[in-house]
DNA sequence: TCTGGGGTCCTAGGACCC
DNA sequence: TCTGGGGTCCTAGGACCC
């Protein structure tokens, strides 16, 4: 038996502790630059404001309503979610912390799990003012749906899901893409199939289920007929990979505002592997243009990963192997590699060494190329730089090669496409 | 005018070797 | 010179989560 803790609006939960005059007020937390908004109050969902809208298609729903606006404030939120998770600790030691607002505990073997809730719940809201819905079920997927039910139709935020025929009614209720581990795509396609609940998807064979949603999607259906696939993960886990990456206010034109940004990011990724005594084997940039802005009607993104000849998390190394990765994107030292991407390249020694135009004989397609390397340049930084650190857990290794004849055959089907 | 940031995992298909 | 089956490794891309 499963527990699935989750705050009821946790950003805006946050907010509202440390402010009595916005207890039961509409209230939103909005993104970075004030971009959309990420979490609300139960009085701001009722405005029908919607999570992940832009902030700018609320406004006057927020002026007309006087609702409060917040940024985010994520030092807050970390410290109420590490008080959250000690309490729940407490009660019960063996805890998957699964998001900054989640966790699941394992109530195997508890004679009264929803008297036990009842006790989590109030000390969590007595001791930190959070309110919390939990869910208890045989399987973490299934919890997830008590949980669900708990937050939505259970006065006392609690839910134990276990007899088979209210299992079943649930299902039939739960709309596919609100099911965890079906999103946008797979709740479009299976919708094209006629499965439009949970249930519908239940009744369907293992095999369907597999070569259409992978083994992922396989184990998440056996969960919800009550065969529990996901382990609890209660050990600590190292990050894999690392990132920063912001969205900037306004387009950007120019090649040393791009630079200072990735020296920023470059950094702070050093300091977060530095956190946790890790080493980056590989560092990905990646830039994407604005895909909101219609009258360029190309969206590009330029990414260029850097195989480190020894794994890093000195700063200074990963700043200056991100700024001369962002500088062959931009002199173009590349190659194109698809529709809208260009350039993958190989870098020992922190000096980038990428294929460059000279290599292509056939000059009719280095002249596509470079046009093609052309636009994107010219649309570069227009809103996004990104900035990823990952694989430190990987091998790692020089490549011989700067590009395989693989990479190359893309690039001909690329040609095919554009020309 | 204005659309987030940080993660994980799986799979298909090519490279390469025997 | 041609053909081939089987295995492993790698990576790009696609899906998902909060």
């Amino acid at each position: 038996m499963i527990a699935l803790v989750d705050c009821n609006n946790f950003y805006a939960s946050c907010e509202q502790i440390f402010n009595p005059l916005i207890q039961n007020k509409p209230i939103v937390v909005l993104s970075n630059n004030d971009g959309c908004v990420i979490a609300r109050s139960n009085e701001a969902k009722m405005l029908g404001i919607k999570m992940g809208d832009p902030a700018f298609k609320n406004r006057h729903i927020f002026k007309k309503y006087s609702v409060y606006i917040f940024s985010t404030n994520f030092a807050l939120y970390s410290d109420l979610s590490n008080r959250v998770m000690s309490i729940l600790a407490e009660a019960i030691p063996l805890i998957e912390i699964y998001s900054i607002d989640e966790a699941f505990l394992d109530y195997s073997g508890l004679s009264e799990p929803k008297k036990h809730a009842q006790a989590i719940r109030n000390k969590v809201m007595q001791q930190t003012g959070i309110s919390v819905s939990i869910g208890i079920a045989n399987t973490k997927t299934l919890a997830k749906v008590a949980n669900r039910i708990a937050k939505k139709e259970v006065k006392s935020g609690i839910f134990h899901l276990h007899c088979q025929d209210e299992i079943r009614d649930s299902l039939k209720k739960l709309p596919i893409s609100k099911l965890w581990g079906v999103g946008r795509r797979y709740s479009q396609k299976l919708e094209l199939y006629g499965i439009r609940t949970a249930y519908e998807l239940t009744q369907r064979s293992n095999s369907w289920i597999q070569r259409n949603m992978s083994i992922v999607g396989l184990k998440m259906v056996k969960e919800l007929r009550g065969i529990p696939c996901f382990q609890l993960e209660t050990a600590f886990q190292w990050k894999k990979s690392i990132r920063i990456s912001r969205t900037f206010r306004e387009g950007i034109h120019l090649f040393s505002v791009l630079t200072q940004a990735m020296s920023t990011y470059a950094f702070m990724c050093g300091a977060k592997l530095r956190k946790q005594r890790s080493c980056a084997g590989t560092i990905t940039i990646f830039i994407i243009t604005n895909p909101f802005k219609h009258e360029c009607h190309v969206n590009y993104k330029g990414i260029l990963t850097i195989y480190l000849e020894t794994p890093t998390n000195d700063s200074l190394k990963i700043v200056s192997a991100a700024i001369s990765g962002l500088r062959s994107i931009y002199r173009r030292d590349c190659i194109y590699k698809k529709a809208g991407v260009i350039v993958s390249g190989i870098v020992p020694q922190s000096q980038v060494q990428l294929s460059t135009f000279d290599d292509i004989k056939d000059l009719d397609r280095r002249h596509r190329l470079m046009q093609a390397v052309d636009a994107v340049n010219e649309s570069y930084g227009q809103m996004k730089i990104c900035l990823g650190i990952n694989g430190f857990e990987q091998k790692w290794k020089l490549k011989q090669e700067y590009l395989s004849p693989r990479y190359t055959t893309r690039m001909d089907e690329l040609l095919k496409i554009r020309t």
